[in-house]
DNA sequence: GCGAAACATGAATACTGATTCATGTTTCAT
DNA sequence: ATGAAACATGAATCAGTATTCATGTTTCGC
């Protein structure tokens, strides 16, 4: 009944192959960071385990020591891209009370998140396509942690009524949308200006 | 200085195959109607052109009479999908002065679009990655459209100031969001519903 | 410092699936 | 009615690339 390798007992995905010694530790990290920016710049059908290993300096054979498959390693991102960006959020909004203010510091903590990733987000809107499973799972921690917020929000008072869940949803696309102007799009939009005029929207409407 | 083909010239992306018989408008449509059903329901990269021919019932090598490329038929796909869809929401909005309430007729008429052609809406969004420049185009024709009725509706103070790019976008994402909970979540919150939910957050925003 | 486990190599394998092509068949303007 | 263009066929080609494997090299607890 123990748990040798340490892992979150709670991961379905447990990887197959843990590092076990420093050296393995380093070169499973320099596959994944290789990874992220081959898979991130050519797709995921367009980036090779050639091109990811070269990248990473290593040989062909040595990513198989560490991945069983070209998907897990996109999988992988995919939950070290929740992780993150669960934190950063987390992060900036745990010391404020308003629930508006906090939603206003999440976004922009979100959009200057993918900001600095823009592989990562790109891999994640992938898993749509690469790995159904693990673009649900990283969905729905994300809502799961949204709707309830808004529920206690309600409850205080502090906010109008409305159906969370798709409450959650909408205020998901947003950031969604307006993270994919900076990173696909390429906008330039300061994001101290997103952030105003969306929170604006998020917290008036477009009621005159 | 003529145009043969009756194309329209603004479309950059001319079809190197037009067919010329009535025989040949009917497999084209069976061509592209099967790789709608293949590729909404399996992906881009695994929809292989013998199952599409197959689910066509045609061989394999007539895919080729129409279709340069596999990449071609999906771009098709996308470009078929923004017609589709700025006409539907176009005809729904019409006949509606009031700005928000055009808004909400849209929403509607989306998600009800979506719901009905949830291939399409898979495609479009794997437009993604697979024909960038095809889901840029889709994704600022719809985005011009919202951006102007919105300026329009500012300048007519039918609704508060506020960047109408960003707005535009904004609520794309809001639209996009619901989309993908109908389509790719199988979520079952009646379309009404949702509606009703994400306009009085359009309208109103979430102050108590 | 030893040796077993861990790690690394890169050439060989194995398979998939897009595209081509040589050969028929059908359409339709004349 | 006819023949040239259009359409259809499906087996063969051909390239790319994920994965395996037999063979070294390195690490690290003892």
């Amino acid at each position: 009944m123990n748990n040798p390798a340490g892992n979150a007992v709670m991961s379905q995905r447990t990887p197959f192959n843990q590092p076990k010694t420093a050296r393995g530790e380093a070169t499973k990290k320099a596959i994944l960071s290789a990874a992220e920016r081959v898979i991130g710049a050519r797709g995921y059908n367009d980036a090779s385990i050639g091109q990811i290993t070269s990248e990473a300096g290593v040989a062909q054979g040595t990513f198989y020591i560490y991945f069983k498959t070209k998907e897990e390693v996109f999988s992988e991102l995919v939950l070290e891209m929740g992780r993150l960006v669960r934190h950063t959020i987390s992060e900036a909004t745990q010391t404020i009370s308003n629930r508006l203010e906090a939603e206003r510091a999440g976004l922009a903590a979100f959009l200057e998140f993918v900001q600095a990733h823009p592989d990562l987000y790109r891999i994640v809107q992938e898993a749509q396509f690469v790995d159904p499973d693990a673009y649900r799972e990283y969905y729905s921690a994300f809502a799961d942690g949204y709707r309830s917020g808004l529920s206690e929000a309600v409850a205080d008072g502090e906010i109008s009524e409305g159906d969370p869940d798709t409450r959650a949803w909408a205020l998901m696309g947003i950031a969604r949308a307006l993270g994919e102007q900076i990173v696909v799009f390429g906008n330039k939009t300061p994001i101290p200006d997103l952030v105003a005029t969306a929170h604006d929207l998020i917290a008036n409407g477009l009621k005159p």
